[in-house]
DNA sequence: AATGATATTGATAATCATTTTCAATAACAT
DNA sequence: ATGTTATTGAAAATGATTATCAATATCATT
């Protein structure tokens, strides 16, 4: 999404559109996903030296409560955040390392999953009366590295 | 599981059986799953007064490792737990509550989904390279009570 | 039952990710 | 250009979890 549509979408929520947003919003969509906010921090000191730690957790939340991006929490205690793409056909679901926190985005078998996702949603609505917005499919293992590594 | 197995298991492992680990092991067997540490030291607190949170926390660790417990990271950095029960018929999945945090066990479809999810590991392991070992798989939403609360 | 090696405990302090606070600055509707 | 107010960055605060350490409890061995 190129800079004056995410120009346009902040204004609209009446959000300003400040140098610092840009930059991460740059960032997130060039570089590789699933970045933890310090990484994200670091990054960015790079390209726009100055930025604040603080500004970067800010910019995170809002762009998830405005519904562009994910948060990923490993059970450390410490988050990962992903854009979410215009095009749907991005979805994906995650496959974790335990070892290490990688994050891999993966999308075989997607077709299957989403429909029987489709299925237990409404089941789930009927019978537990929950009102479903999203759900998270992650599988758990130890990558091709750290298997070497031990 | 009865006090006497888990003495077994403990020792079996190197570790000793105390007082503050049946405690936990008692109320987590007992009570509903999916408590936080601190739910779980205010509630051993009645029956055991004197006990530490870092006993708390370090008994889940322990229980986690040895396979016996699961942790369900929420989005705050806060995590619950839930005690894995012997029978593996509990098998089931999760439904969270984005307002209050509220967790419930679903089992409806999850022998559909089980399916899948063999099917998905065997194509992840071969496609990526990982081992897995577990999965996660929850749905989000709004709970009733929260629905009516707005 | 007493002993000794060492695992465990609880209190306290430390860590780590994330949030708040607040005065200074920047965006943008007018 | 100007004024309102959202945003920024630094520093302090928070909240969950972990490390430290001396005192205690477990339990295999005697």
């Amino acid at each position: 999404m190129p800079s004056h549509k995410w120009r346009k979408r902040f204004r609209g929520s009446g959000s300003r559109w400040t140098a610092p947003r840009e930059a991460i919003l740059n960032l997130l969509s060039k570089t590789s996903k699933h970045m933890s906010a310090k990484e994200i921090y670091q990054a960015l000191l790079r390209i726009y030296p100055g930025i604040g730690l603080t500004t970067v957790y800010r910019t995170l939340d809002l762009l998830e409560k405005m519904g562009f991006l994910n948060k990923i929490p490993l059970g450390s205690g410490e988050n990962k955040y992903e854009l979410i793409t215009e095009s749907d056909q991005t979805h994906h679901h995650h496959l974790i390392c335990t070892q290490c926190g990688k994050i891999i985005d993966y999308t075989d078998f997607v077709d299957e999953e989403l429909e029987l996702i489709k299925k237990t949603e409404k089941s789930l609505k009927q019978r537990h009366r929950f009102q479903i917005t999203d759900h998270n499919i992650e599988f758990y293992g130890v990558c091709e590295q750290c298997q070497k590594r031990r």
